[in-house]
Parts: C-alpha cells; sequence; structure tokens
DNA sequence: TAATCAAATGCAACTTTGTTGCAAAATAAA
DNA sequence: TTTATTTTGCAACAAAGTTGCATTTGATTA
C-alpha cells in the first residue's frame, strides 16, 4: 500500500478506515480523475454507494481532493496538491479530458492565465478545462 | 413576444412549438444561464420534463444554447452568439458563476486566453468558469 | 489489553434526475 | 382542408444522490 495514505488521512484528522484507505489508493495509482460511478466499478461490491458519496464529500472538504467541473453531469474529483487544506482549494492548475477515453488529467505544470474581467466580479476560482484528444489516443 | 424567437427557431429548421417559443424566451428575457431545473420552475407545468430534455438538447445540437461546465452536478445552459451554427460552437468567451446568488454569466466580451499545453494533447475545446462573487452581491 | 466513547459504515427507504418507446396531438406542407 | 411529418405527453424505467438509524469499527483512556 502507498505510504502517503495514512499519513495523508492522520494529517487531516480523519479516522483510517477500509474505505477511505482504498479509494485514496485508488486515485494515487490512476493519477487521473475519477467520478463517483469510476470508484464505484473499481472497488467491487467492497463498499456501499452511501460510503463513497461520504468519503469523496469528506475528501473534498478536507482538501485532499478537488472537484473538476464538466459539462456531462458527472462530476470527477482528483488529488489536491499539498497546498490545499481544510476549506482552501488552490487548484488552479488546466484539467484535461480526452473525447475518445473519457480520462481526465491534472496539468499541474499548467498554470490558468490571469484574466481581466469586468469591474465588479470579484473572482474566487478560476477553472479551466480543455477537453480533445490525449497523448494515448492520438 | 421577443421578435427573435420565430425568428430563430425558422432559421434552424425547427417548428415553432409552444414550448419551444417559451423556453427560447425565457432566455432571452433572462440574459443569464439556466439549469434543467430552472426551466422546469420558471415555466410552471406548462410542459413534460421530458419535453424541456428534449428541447434543450435539440437547441444544443443546432447552436442555439450551448453548455457550461459545472462542479456541481448541475449543467447550464446559455444563448449562443449567432456565430454558432448546427454542430459548430463557438462559445470561446470566459463563464461567471456567483457563489452567493447562483447566477451564471455569459462574459461575452473576456475571451479565453491561449494556453500551451504539454505537447500530444490536441485541444478542441476550453472552457473557463470563473466562481466568486457577482457585480449585484457584493 | 480491555472497556468506553465517538465516528464511520451499511441498509432501507426515498427523492431527484435523466432516458426510452409509443400513442396522441400539433405543426408544416401540399 | 387534407396529409405527412414532427413534437409532445405519458408511463415506465434506470441511474444518481440523500437521509435516518441501528450496527460496526476505529480511537482513546484507564
Amino acid at each position: 500500500m502507498h505510504p502517503r495514505i495514512i499519513d495523508t488521512l492522520k494529517r487531516n484528522q480523519l479516522s483510517v478506515t477500509d474505505s477511505r484507505k482504498k479509494i485514496l489508493e485508488l486515485f494515487l495509482e490512476r493519477k487521473a480523475a475519477l467520478a463517483h460511478a469510476d470508484i464505484e466499478q473499481h472497488s467491487g461490491d467492497e463498499f456501499d454507494r452511501v460510503t463513497i458519496y461520504r468519503t469523496l464529500q469528506t475528501f473534498v472538504e478536507k482538501g485532499i481532493l478537488h472537484t473538476i467541473p464538466s459539462a456531462d453531469n458527472a462530476v470527477r474529483y482528483a488529488l489536491c496538491k499539498d497546498a490545499c487544506t481544510e476549506g482552501h482549494h488552490h487548484d488552479n492548475h488546466v484539467h484535461f479530458m480526452c473525447d475518445v477515453c473519457g480520462t481526465t488529467y491534472c496539468l499541474d505544470h499548467v498554470t490558468v492565465p490571469a484574466v481581466q474581467l469586468p469591474k465588479g466580479y470579484q473572482v474566487h476560482q478560476l477553472d479551466l478545462v480543455a477537453s480533445g484528444t490525449c497523448i494515448k489516443c492520438k
């Protein structure tokens, strides 16, 4: 098991349970974003659907995962960088969604360029989602 | 009734029906993005849920509406500019979602900046969604 | 290590959201 | 006005998400 798993949970004052370990592990080994349905599939019948919902929610609140907006009614989740803490996300990198294989990547090294909005709009978060064909599929 | 309504429908070879007129009218008068649920509310019990789903789908296909990705499992729709035609959307403007009132705006005059992605990623679409506090709510 | 407390899980029931097929109704064309 | 085509509404269903509560598990303390 990945050494970061227990560490991450403890650092966030979460009790170490089977479902949390397993779900974190999935994210660590896949390195891609996962939707609720993906997790349900890849964890077999090991956990109840409800547990997965609640675990994802907890991880987002703690700053372990962030959500990636999409136009297909299937919100995806991905690991946050260490900069994220409880209630404070800093995931202003670009996300890429492949139209062919459906994989969603966090492009950690591509930062979202500054954008000049009309006066009066206060921006708290910027999400840039690109879609197209990924390296593997082209 | 807004004069553009019937015109828009005919230009896209769609028959002019009550639901299509009403839904288009909603978008024209509100000037903000609407989710399926919003439309259901604001049209009373006038139309069946299924009709609304199908109408939205048709409008997106025809290039009358475009979708706005979101992280809350509620895809929103907004009017396209005239440049959009059947199967070809050109809505590369920024969207702004207010955390307070929930309103989503198309910032038509703010274009999405070009982004340099790692080699191998072919981008077909770029969506930039900003969120924070809008003019009315600050 | 065992007992206790708090937190997380699983289950059941439910609500909401989205889809599909088909008959009836409305629109467009002749 | 009649006919052909499209769209709609209904029903039934499937999928996605939520809530309350009893049970189990993990953490804490003696």
